[in-house]
DNA sequence: CAGTGGTCTAGACCACCAA
DNA sequence: TGGTGGTCTAGACCACTGT
């Protein structure tokens, strides 16, 4: 009665027992792959996780591990006694934890990048907090306007560390922000944000195209390293019919 | 130079190794109220994963394990090479996946809910597309004000298929509509969720008590079961300056 | 080099569900 | 009752980090 997963012919062959790609992560990438191409329909039930493992040659740990990743991120469901199957519901739909930008890079959307502050400010009270530094300590300020197909989409103001200040304007423009750091050796590792509501203010409506006192869309960020350390703070605002955040939920 | 990590006495004593409760669980549970309460302070070194195990009579995947939740949840950090951390940033923020109403039912405010409507409706073009039922089929219809205090905070607008237009006003009142269709046996597995911004329409600015037309936040939600089945779309508004959504990303 | 987390194996027992 | 996922064990080898 219940559709029984059929894969295509060797979907799970070759898998690399020796190169640096962990095998749970070969499997998965694959598996999610072929659910969201439709090669594995919605609703379809996957062989048990014994079976499963005996015929990739995997031990069962490493065969739940891979099952495991998609579950997290709402492809497949597993219910104890039934077995596991692929979700039936978002069918088509792309499903991210969540989608800041990549909405906007993915499509064939150009995304573009105007830096219209760029500069060495003293912190005042509530970045200083934010940043975890002394109020009035140098802090690297940048404003820019992002814009995709030429329309602008958002207002994005952040404050760096004073030794972040050699980040140029012209290495924001090219690569952003998180690239760049990357390209320093930084990696953010954990991320607060606020997402919430507020009328436009100053220039705001004026660079996103819409009413001065329009309504836009803000999120609050404070950015942390492996370490602990504060990266980056960050206060954004997007044009509302432009933009918005997308998370799937899965309870545990 | 690394803090020690010395917990306190008995922490993981009293271990439940028969009852229902999974150990990893047990561990995390305790691991998390420690570093939350500053038991174990932020920055401090956890022992190396063997050596804990050890301590605890438990073996390295659990522990692991244990471990593993935390760091899910932001609480944590690992790094090969140099072992386990308590996050530094966060002092003492609490630290959600993402927080619904959670936020006001939590502290010592008083949540309240108020019905408005409640009604069968035929679905017209766009609720029968999420809701994944033929256009102008009966369903329920629910509108509801959420208040916290006294003041007003959301306008809660609910659309279940016909199956569950038994539940009445007064359950949604005492138990809110999660908690009731628990007890129908129904939980929520997957949700899908968009988070935006627009004007106040209609009656909403004064249910509010903001501007006729000022800002408000939005979130659309469609909620699957287990079986990948529409349990509810909902379409909600809240005031933005009583209520905005917090959300902790960590890398991969 | 020694120490750490990252990955993987090959088993085992249990709780839950459907038939 | 048989099959499923949920949990747990006791090892093993590797990759990365700092000294």
């Amino acid at each position: 009665m219940a559709d029984e997963a059929v894969w295509p012919d060797g979907l799970f062959a070759d898998l690399d027992r020796t190169g640096p790609v962990p095998l749970y992560f070969q499997v998965s990438s694959r598996l999610e792959e072929a659910i969201r191409s439709g090669g594995i329909p919605p609703g379809a039930r996957l062989e048990n996780e014994i079976a499963f493992g005996h015929r990739l040659k995997l031990s069962r740990p490493t065969v739940r591990r891979a099952i495991q990743e998609l579950v997290d991120k709402g492809l497949l469901v597993r219910r104890r006694g039934i077995g596991t199957q692929v979700v039936q519901g978002p069918v088509t739909r792309p499903v991210e934890l969540t989608s800041l930008y990549e909405d906007l890079q993915n499509a064939q959307h150009e995304p573009g990048t105007r830096v219209l502050t760029h500069e060495k400010r003293a912190a005042d009270e509530q970045v200083a907090q934010n940043l975890g530094v002394p109020p009035g300590s140098d802090i690297l300020y940048i404003r820019r306007q992002r814009s995709t197909d030429g329309v602008p989409v958002a207002i994005l103001e952040n404050f760096l560390p004073d030794e972040f200040s050699d980040i140029t304007p012209e290495q924001l423009q090219e690569q952003g922000l998180y690239q760049t750091l990357r390209g320093r050796g930084v990696t953010i590792r954990i991320a607060n944000q606020r997402i919430g509501a507020r009328r436009a203010r100053d220039d705001e409506g004026e660079l996103l195209g819409i009413d001065h006192d329009g309504p836009v869309l803000t999120m609050e960020r404070i950015a942390f390293d492996d370490s602990g350390r504060v990266i980056e703070y960050g206060q954004h605002c997007y044009r509302p019919d432009m933009y918005s955040f997308e998370t799937t939920l899965v309870a545990k």
